[in-house]
DNA sequence: TATTGTTATACTCTATAACTATA
DNA sequence: TATAGTTATAGAGTATAACAATA
């Protein structure tokens, strides 16, 4: 079935009636682009020192400023434990700050830097400009379609857990 | 703008009217719905005791056996030292044999052993069924659409470098 | 008791680069 | 010279689990 990430011209066999092989063929596909968007993604913003998990984090810090690392865990999906290592290493970098919670002891509040901020501000712009050579291909219909479908997958995604 | 990787209600400012604003709404959900894919099918195949890297090379194999490792790394877009360490670890597991190839004494030639075959035929059913949870949430003419979409990104992808 | 963050450990994947043995 | 594979090294990301401080 060639390779779920690559492949010059997968032969799949031909399925255009069973909608099961559709689906097969649409998660290959899915996995396919988003290899090499993520790969182009870590390029852009590797020129400007981030990583894709790391500019995650400063965007996520942008859109709310103040959360915990237990808080910054869950929206990125992943351990605490693994929270600690992506904010020292962002950290060190001068880009974000942990504050001790006056109100809770245990917690930390995490902030950009002035620094995070400006990093943030040089590196976005070319995200978008990544995103607009990319789904530039599309039209706006087609754009907004795709948006649809794409949250009605991420919905189904969650039903599975 | 909230994680690019997830975010339980995303508050995006609505850029309806905006092609560029779609795009960067489509590039997160992107993002969004692929990292919860990826971590749907890391379970599943992790319950048969594979990595999605590792299910990739024995798909990989199934559909052409006898490649060389310089040709899988390719096929998986990772160096070929990387492949070194894929196979090494797919190879104690006792899923791929690397034979010298005869023509070429620098060269090895992939194979799956039985065992190999065995593990895909077992793995691919449950990931197929994955995708069947997942994709099922559109219609067969929605499928083909997003399928359409999806090659014209690639190529889209492909024209960046 | 439960929660926040930390630490320790280990594994997978990735990249770069130097090396070998062949071609 | 170029190619196939190996090795060494390094770093990011992930997961699990035990731990301290605090709630």
């Amino acid at each position: 079935m060639g390779s779920i990430r690559d492949s010059k011209r997968s032969s799949l066999p031909v399925l255009n009636e069973d909608p099961r092989g559709w689906e097969v063929k649409v998660g290959i596909a899915m996995l396919r682009f988003h290899n090499r968007l993520e790969r182009r993604m870590a390029e852009v913003l590797g020129a400007h020192g981030l990583s894709l998990a790391q500019f995650d984090v400063l965007a996520t810090l942008a859109h709310g400023e103040g959360i915990t690392q237990q808080e910054l865990a869950e929206r990125l999906l992943v351990t605490k434990g693994n929270v600690v290592g992506l904010i020292d290493r962002v950290g060190t970098a001068g880009w974000v700050d942990r504050r001790p919670d006056p109100d809770d002891r245990r917690a930390n509040r995490l902030y950009l830097t002035e620094a995070g901020r400006e990093i943030l501000a040089e590196a976005q712009p070319c995200q978008f400009a990544l995103n607009h050579r990319i789904f530039g291909a599309l039209t706006p219909g087609e754009l907004r379609l795709l948006s649809e479908l794409l949250d009605r997958l991420e919905r189904a995604t969650q039903n599975e857990k």
